[in-house]
DNA sequence: ACGATTCGTGTTAGCGATAACAGTACGGGG
DNA sequence: CCCCGTACTGTTATCGCTAACACGAATCGT
């Protein structure tokens, strides 16, 4: 009997564990974790007791403990690209209010480049601290590489990534969006179809490119220009844009980018969109006030975060699925888009 | 001896352990141990031996093991409001690379609202999953009422939140900030400053107005108009502004609200900034492209992180400050802003 | 040259939980 | 009246690691 039945309320000092618990109540530690994990196991009265000595001591598992014996760790790790970009920050945030409605405490670990080595490493780093899971949100090609070699034990999905790849994935169809962007200006009557393009080793970017030419395909795509998705890009290519008369539409692969564009025209004399039409890409809050108010390519970044962490809940639970769901963007029309 | 000496390559199906490092390398585990955490009390040559072993297995500590007999996780907490929000993003992504820097892994807890009970409960799921500390983002009036019954013994720091707080904290100079924005305005020659401030329960709006106020202290001070830092809040405002042929210069509390601002001054035909001024705050990164580019106060998130990591690191290996350090905002001025 | 250190390593004993098995008490069927 | 399944609860053995102490050999001072 190491029972210490009454225990006292004198250990102030250090945080209460199992046993302190079991004592006051007077069972086991083995009831009271019961009580914890499968109340339906313990008769009503003991489970009382047991959880008024809980209460009592403000008892709170020890997480280590736990997941050492059970190999689980309830953290599920999110290896993304600059945290501070729009669209990986509110997909982080819809991974994040996913998992907590199911228990699960969310890990980051943001690249500040994106290469082959330091996705690894990211994925590396959350490993150690043993998430039972991990969603990569890095829409690179050279992503698409580093996770090639990963640990084959370790559940991964995707996000936005290449197509080339045997895990599960979520992505934006975005060939998709920018066809439907493109046709939009075409079918107000432009001749043709400019585009600032984001870089093309990022997947989105790529994408963006297959999409917009598609819709061109049975006329002359002129030849695409390339930003690196700053505001600041968007106007440098701009200025070089606005020179050329014969521009009329222009789809631009981002917002911040369309904003910079927008103030190049505008320098440049050209007015938007009685001169020329431009249409952005993401919807960022923002958007509806830009002047003009920017038509755009809506992403629906908070489904796309549900998504890919039921993906990872899927493969976590053992399914062996390498799933590849798609999210459809929307075009949302506003001012910045004219007819010809 | 249960030593396996041999040991043979035959065990890849579980992930190596200690003692199979150990039994590879002839040595106990206690050494292999040593290896990892205190490199120097071992012998070269052992030490040697012992990292060939651990290459050889691809052995990886095990976390929870480590952290239940060391009582330290390596994580570090963030609660944070909406991380979706520009200030929060970054200093979000500055906490983290700071982390980083020093081992720790970050742990994120976004909150949706900002109530006593939602941060009381973001800490504690974060406690539970045992972080070595943690740092609120959440400068709200009601955050500081949430982090007044906190666990004693967590380690907290607050980042922006009021400073009536006994916890060690960093926080932009928003006073300051908000009489820089004010006083530039009156050195241009107008006659008064209007304010759109941001929700007044916020700590930064409060303060902004309070600055604001201060530099218009010997002139009759407009009565403020509150927004909720959105876009569209800006543009609902000045609206109602724009009305008022005597307003000449506004500061504005962020620069999603400047630009719904500007936009709904332009809709009713006042010019900016022929017509009247503004003056933004937050410098977002694309505040430079608005039309017109726009005169902002720059917070530097990435300091404030960083600060903030540095103070709950000092927290977290026993000092006992309650230290409260300040970042000054600066002034960025653009063509917003002219000359009465 | 001898006890006192220092150095390098091994042994033992948990950290706080749960899995798996082992009782114990009770009620019902044969 | 005995046997056995059901329903609870307790015991024991780990999980993988490190703190603390123990120990032999090498090094040191005087």
């Amino acid at each position: 009997m190491t029972t210490t039945s009454g225990g006292g309320p004198a250990e102030r000092t250090k945080a209460a564990v199992l046993e302190d618990v079991a004592g006051l109540a007077g069972v086991s530690a083995m009831t009271v974790s019961r009580v914890l994990n499968a109340p339906e196991k313990v008769r009503p009265e003991t489970r009382a007791r047991v959880l008024a000595a809980v209460q009592e001591l403000g008892y709170r598992p020890n997480f280590a403990a736990r997941s050492l014996v059970t190999g689980r760790s309830g953290v599920l790790g999110v290896v993304s690209f600059d945290t501070t970009l729009y669209g990986p920050a509110s997909t982080l945030y819809a991974i994040e209010r996913a998992a907590r409605e199911h228990d699960y405490l969310v890990n980051i670990a943001s690249l500040a480049t994106m290469t082959r080595r330091s996705i690894a490493e990211g994925v590396d780093r959350l490993r150690q601290q043993s998430v039972d899971g991990v969603i990569v949100i890095a829409p690179h090609e050279s992503a698409v590489e580093g996770l090639r070699d990963l640990p084959p034990d370790l559940p991964v999905v995707d996000v936005g990534g290449g197509e080339r790849l045997a895990i599960p994935a979520v992505a934006v169809d975005h060939h998709s969006g920018a066809f439907r962007a493109t046709r939009h200006l075409l079918d107000l009557g432009h001749e043709t179809v400019h585009h600032l393009s984001g870089p093309v080793n990022w997947i989105d970017g790529y994408h963006r490119i297959q999409g917009w030419r598609h819709a061109l395909r049975d006329r002359e795509a002129p030849p695409p220009l390339v930003g690196d998705w700053s505001a600041n890009s968007g106007y440098e290519q701009g200025k070089r844009l606005s020179r050329d008369p014969s521009v009329t539409a222009v789809f631009v692969a981002n917002d911040p980018m369309a904003l910079g564009l927008i103030r190049a025209f505008r320098e440049g004399g050209r007015r938007v969109p009685e001169d020329v039409s431009v249409v952005g890409y993401d919807d960022v809050p923002e958007a509806a006030h830009f002047w003009p108010p920017l038509t755009t390519v809506r992403q629906n970044f908070a489904t796309l975060g549900r998504q890919a962490f039921q993906l990872l809940l899927d493969r976590m639970v053992g399914l062996d699925t390498t799933e590849r769901r798609t999210v459809e963007p929307e075009l949302v029309v506003r001012e910045s888009t004219s007819r010809r």
